[in-house]
DNA sequence: CATCGTTATGCATGGACAAACATAACGACG
DNA sequence: CGTCGTTATGTTTGTCCATGCATAACGATG
């Protein structure tokens, strides 16, 4: 599952911060699961990995992009905040701004490819 | 040396074979060394490593990327083919194309940023 | 024909990173 | 007030991948 989508972009946004596929999954999974734990297993990520991109994105952005709660009937959860659902509906869109940016060369570059690797 | 570029892209040619920024790097190095291992000194990488990516780059395309030559006085050398140099090309097109096709959606993002990230 | 720096390749070691495991706290609800 | 699944965090275990080391072949040139 989860195949690796054509064109995977990491973007710096400060020294020692960057946004890449991995954490917008997380906030995707977040989004649909409602929970940190559920998108880990969604992912086949462990628990711990998923909460330290949790972690690493609510400290480096102004606001926290995850809002969690503990205890209760359900044991608790996460959703994403306003800053979440932005940041993650940026990230989209800039796959797709590059991915449309980028097609003709991607295309010019593939068609060097040798006779072994376009298949399967 | 090196710090790593705002936007890193990483571009799947095929079920096997990706182009991300560490085999255009190589490319680089060559094109600007005459020897893989001269490249993979300047690039802080093993000459193992560099190698290799030249290895995994050789067998994708149709043509060979870089041709290598041993022996001799100087001891043999490396440079790219016709099919190195467009490669190196359409891979940094590709790299300015995404970059300028971004340059909002990151301006938007940025924005977003903590106080504790931006500094240094 | 000895030398030299390079390509080319195998193999062992290590270090970074992720998974796995272990606990604790939490709190709505029956 | 016991139960439950979740958040939160520390610690250990594993595993992958790069590095490092070792070695061979190469061939122009002196």
């Amino acid at each position: 599952m989860r195949d690796e989508p054509v064109l995977r972009l990491r973007v710096k946004l400060s020294a020692d911060f960057a946004m890449g596929p991995g954490k917008a999954d997380i906030l995707d999974g977040i989004a649909r699961t409602g929970s940190i734990s559920a998108a880990g297993r969604a992912l086949g990520m462990s628990y711990r990995r998923a909460w330290s991109l949790v972690e690493a994105m609510n400290a480096a952005f102004a606001a926290p992009v995850v809002e969690t709660s503990r205890g209760g009937a359900e044991g608790g959860g996460a959703r994403l905040s306003d800053t979440g659902e932005a940041v993650l509906a940026l990230y989209r869109r800039m796959q797709e701004e590059a991915l449309a940016a980028t097609e003709g060369s991607r295309a010019d570059m593939a068609t060097m490819l040798g006779d072994l690797s376009d298949d399967a």
